[in-house]
DNA sequence: AACAGTTCCTTAATCGTTTTCGCTATATTA
DNA sequence: TAATATAGCGAAAACGATTAAGGAACTGTT
């Protein structure tokens, strides 16, 4: 590797005058830059990043946390696709990406001690339990920190609008396709359920529609076995709903099932819809009635958002990023005006 | 941050004596050493991680390289599932994960000079455009790599057998199942194609199966239209196959809708196979015929021979880890035997 | 008592940068 | 002409760690 000091003395010059050149200081002739550029060019020189980041407390590297309750965080539709932009984002602006989801390490650190180990410029939370004390301990702490799909007291956050996502959804499927009897399965408990299960609710009420408490109950995301129970249940009882909502796009392939074993076809006999806009929604037939969450805004934002903490933390306020969906109308959703 | 020299002061020692004494070193007494650990971690020391790659030459951070053509590679089930397990060994060995794929960045670097700039210990190839000359570069230097799913020579690398794989879904499909008229949609050309392909035609031969020429076609991972297309052109023959093996089962869905709008039902009408076994192949009804490739495996092999490279540069031979798939017979090939 | 051999610790150099301060030479002004 | 300002460069310290070499205080041997 070809330091600075090779550098200095191929030109002649001092190691300083190197480092004032290759950064563009002021004090430095215009002849001289221009000529140790050429001869670091030529050389084939590149700063080395731990001398750099020693010195500067600077890394131009930020951390990813990415922890999913099962486990599958990367292998998610939906956070990898905001992972990959993220990444993409940091890239253009001179950042690496480093993951920091450090659970069974020898040498035992928090994800903020990890964080300050490797120097990482800021960290963006963009899935994790929230209530980790880890987690907790990273997003008070001093270091730039964005959180995804959660908002922290504090803590700049980019989050996809459920309520408006939810209403939208709801508001296609009673108005527009003329459906009163709409259940609901929700995901487990956390912000975004919370806003789309308010939203659910209030949404109806505004319709003037009824929820009976039956037609509400708890699944979880991207568990396909239990949206097939739960979708034989709810079309068991002596007055089924006539369109289901599932936690998520995967959630429901399982409820899909669930009909297609009662001889049942959406979206003739029962409707149904999704949440994510994932790919394979928009593939099988009929195309899943969904709210495409735009995750590609959601990991440029993140990453912006971070950025400019970490670069102008004197102008920077914590901002709270809300990202619309968008309805993909599909065809899982009957019209029953027919 | 508290640093060895707040250690040392605190201690009434030297820092070179924190320094052995935090790695274990042999000349300290146990005395002190015991001390300095204890105290070091009352204060909530970390080492930094800069200062010690600076020194030592030596980051504990491994390099991830993961282009798809498509731009999704992150998105992509098999990738996502491989990265995640390459970071999970990595992790318990101590070694965090940094991508490379520096696209766009101002400062163009290569692969390599970007690894060299970050000081990384070695890279994992996950996926990335094998001709590209960089990639070349990169594999090509004194830099620790380990390939995936692609054999360049004098590199170690983990793959999937595609051979055996391809082999073992048409025996099942040609003697389990009673086939004969056996299509074939392949991918892009590339290493695993050409195993896939080769393993195809060799097998039918030994089976003693024919295979006309419009029986095979180049279609794309992960492209449903295409296959879509591929689908109705091979279904509206003279003589169709019975069975259709699509490149992956993303693609397979293509396929699967051109088989709806023709009015046909799999498997009575039509049998489908695909490859892969993403999560979603096996939650359809009928679950779909694949062969899943052991993503856990890959990455776990993929992480571990590389920090064997990095760790053992002496010992280590240049490897082939060969992983093996296996057959989820799921229903969507149907029995001919009826 | 003198010597060598251990044991445990310190000193100091080093990794590749950045940055403060000071120096010199030239340009500007009084 | 002398004083001062400015531009361009260098010397050296610092960031936080590692490590080779050296030294002091023991122990044990002869």
């Amino acid at each position: 590797m070809v330091s600075m000091k090779d550098i200095s003395q191929r030109c002649g010059v001092s190691v300083a005058t190197v480092s004032k050149a290759l950064n563009d200081q002021s004090d430095i002739g215009e002849e001289t830059k221009k000529h140790i550029k050429e001869v670091a060019r030529q050389m084939g020189y590149f700063p080395n990043a731990s001398a750099k980041q020693l010195k500067t407390n600077r890394s131009n590297n930020i951390g990813v946390l990415m922890i999913d309750e099962a486990g599958m965080g990367l292998t998610h539709d939906f956070y990898g696709n905001i992972l990959e932009n993220i990444r993409a984002t940091a890239e253009e602006k001179g950042y690496d990406i480093t993951f920091i989801n450090c659970n069974e390490q020898a040498t035992k650190m928090s994800f903020l001690e990890h964080s300050r180990y490797r120097g990482l410029d800021g960290v963006a939370v963009v899935c994790a339990g929230y209530n980790d004390p880890e987690v907790v301990e990273l997003v008070n702490s001093d270091l730039p920190v964005v959180t995804v799909d959660h908002v922290f007291n504090g803590v700049s956050a980019v989050i996809s609008d459920n309520v408006k996502g939810m209403r939208e959804l709801i508001e296609f499927i009673y108005r527009e396709k003329g459906h009163r009897d709409i259940a609901f399965i929700h995901g487990t408990d956390s912000a975004v359920t919370r806003n789309r299960l308010a939203s659910f609710y209030r949404t109806m009420e505004e319709l003037g529609g009824k929820v009976p408490d039956e037609y509400v109950c708890e699944g979880a995301y991207r568990d396909t076995a239990g949206s097939h129970d739960h979708t034989l249940r709810l079309l068991k009882m002596k007055n089924p709903p006539t369109c289901i909502i599932y936690p998520d796009d995967f959630a429901l392939l399982g409820g899909l099932n669930a009909i297609q074993e009662l001889g049942l076809s959406v979206p003739e006999d029962i409707s149904i819809a999704g949440y994510d806009g994932i790919n394979i929604s928009q593939v099988l037939e009929p195309k899943i009635t969904t709210i495409k969450q735009d995750t590609a805004l959601m990991g440029k934002k993140t990453a912006e958002c971070l950025i400019n903490l970490i670069e102008r933390p004197k102008t920077t306020i914590i901002e709270r990023v809300v990202v619309d969906g968008k309805l993909l109308k599909g065809g899982s959703v009957r019209s029953l005006e027919d």
